[in-house]
DNA sequence: GCGGCGTGCGCAAACGTTTGCGCAACAGGA
DNA sequence: TCCTGTTGCGCAAACGTTTGCGCACGCCGC
């Protein structure tokens, strides 16, 4: 491998020259550094990162991701469209993506806090973001570069995000639905406080007032994280319940499916008697019986954005933040339709 | 942070003492190593690893997985599931996962030959072997440690593997439709000479030929890889054959979806007319109508032996090679039945 | 002719670690 | 007493890069 010094060698010239060239310092007149360039191309030199990053702790060249929950993105495509996106998104920058997986025993945090101290990576990608979070006021307090994707609930924080619009697409989602006729609807959410929650609550309770019909009813039915079983006896619950919706927003599409299966188990037909939209368009959206309408959220194009917004935090760490909330699509299939009656 | 300086002034050593006491090397008394160990780890010591990259090129603390074609994993959570697995397999060993994606206009084989260069990783890690691959003759020549999740095709190839016992598999599905009372069997596979191919494959015909019944005929129907609708037509031709097999055996799930879902604009009803087995056990699979009957090779678990493996062959460079044939569990569902008539 | 300034570049230290070489002290054998 | 070996440890170089400081030279203005 090439290194500065062979460069400068070959150019009787100093390893700092060099340096400064490849740099694009100042006090380095222009035909020298085209000469340097164009030999350190031809060599294919390219900078050792551990020196570099060994000299002021500086460019690692990794941007790091920390591998949530073991159960995140297992059931779906999620995780892996995520990460393809963010690779090709930093890859255009010679970034390389490195995965922290969290060690038995550890938090997030506490990997996250290793990470910048060890500095193994220049900056990090966040996901799942909750209502409050303290990944991010850790990482804000620390100085050190991120970018999230989805948000925190509290506006006032100067961090760059990429989140997807679920207030505008569950408002959406209600319209469509009133626009059928139901009247009757239930919010099928999680237990947890994340943000992306919060927004797609907004986003109904919204639409409703807007709406302002006297007739409108809201049912929430909340389900456990961790308690498969319990999450399908909330669903059930809900679908027996004597006023039952006709209309059902699931937060997001696994929720949708599980209340697609109990509502065949029930002899409930979809979308006969009962509307459901959900959220993300995974995979298994399309292959469902009744295909599940659904909002697309393009996930790998996000992560790609993602991935660029951090390398331009990374390139000028001074510049205001930078947020991108990303509309997404109605998918419109066939667990929708007009209300019963 | 912590440096080894810091440790050995305040025990009145030297940085080298310090080095080789934490490095477990001879010639240091027990006693000093321990009085070290415990000031370590009382200092909270972790060893900067941009150093010791540095000093010997040795130990970036990363193992590298190269992201190929984009639309791998894409569809199903298979990348990440595998992702997962791998981050858990090496987490315990305090090393880090990186990923490489592939710039425009590159080869994957070039990207593997700037990271084992750079010694970007200690060691890499490898899937969708094909049968003569020269990711693996690379590596093997160039004495950089890797282990690939599937093989090659040559058994004299002296490196670590995981892999799923495909031959195994199909040999227990044709048994079970066999047994069923199949015999027009068809076999729906790929263009491309991955390995898999080759072991689904044999499992298949050394099955047919131990169970010797004169009667078997066997279909080889092979679809293209980037041409969905030529793969569809493929499957039409299959279905649409006059001596139409009784029973097919999918490749991998992916397939073995297409083939239901054309079976049923066919009004060919499975597991009536036509018996369907597949290979993965993807998400989909058990939501796909009739549920999909196929072999579950727990993705998570085989990418978590991978990474423990990488990790012995990084502590153990001139170890024997360790193989690790996991056997897939079939899962029952409901595209598998009698054989028609 | 001199002071001052800008330009182009080099010297050397520093980052934290590993490792070959070697030194001092001591033990054991003859 | 001397020689030889062993034990316990330190010195210093090396890995490749960045960067503060400063030197030498030339030019300009006075």
């Amino acid at each position: 491998m090439a290194t500065i010094k062979d460069i400068a060698h070959r150019l009787g010239l100093s390893a700092s020259t060099v340096s400064r060239a490849l740099a694009g310092h100042e006090r380095i007149p222009e035909a020298t550094r085209e000469r340097i360039l164009q030999l350190a191309a031809d060599m294919g030199y390219v900078p050792n990162r551990a020196a570099q990053s060994l000299v002021g702790g500086r460019s690692s060249g990794f941007a790091g991701l920390v591998l949530t929950d073991p159960g995140y993105g297992r059931e779906d495509s999620y995780l892996g469209e995520y990460i393809s996106g963010l690779g090709d998104g930093l890859a255009e920058s010679g970034i390389d993506l490195f995965l922290a997986a969290i060690p038995e025993g550890q938090s997030e945090l506490s990997v996250i806090k290793n990470i910048v101290s060890t500095r193994r990576a220049d900056g990090l990608i966040l996901g799942r973001t909750s209502e409050v979070d303290p990944r991010v006021n850790y990482l804000m307090q620390a100085g050190f570069p991120f970018v999230t994707h989805g948000r925190v609930l509290s506006d006032a924080l100067p961090y760059d995000w990429v989140d997807t619009d679920g207030t505008a697409a569950f408002g959406e989602a209600f319209d469509l639905l009133y626009a059928l006729g139901h009247r009757r609807f239930a919010l099928l959410t999680i237990e947890e406080p994340m943000t992306f929650r919060h927004h797609r609550t907004e986003g109904l309770l919204q639409a409703m007032e807007r709406c302002g019909d006297p007739g409108l009813s809201l049912t929430i039915a909340t389900t456990p994280r961790y308690d498969p079983a319990r999450r399908m006896a909330v669903i059930r619950d809900l679908l027996m319940a004597p006023d039952r919706p006709t209309a059902v927003l699931a937060l997001f599409d696994g929720l949708a499916l599980n209340l697609l299966q109990i509502a065949e188990s029930l002899s409930l037909s979809v979308p006969g008697a009962l509307s459901v939209i959900g959220f993300d368009n995974i995979t298994s959206a399309a292959l469902a019986r009744p295909g599940l309408t659904t909002f697309d959220s393009d996930t790998r194009a996000s992560a790609r954005a993602t991935g660029r917004m951090l390398v331009e935090r990374l390139r000028s760490p001074d510049a205001d933040q930078q947020n991108l909330l990303i509309r997404p699509k109605l998918v419109l299939r066939a667990s929708h339709g007009p209300a019963p009656g």
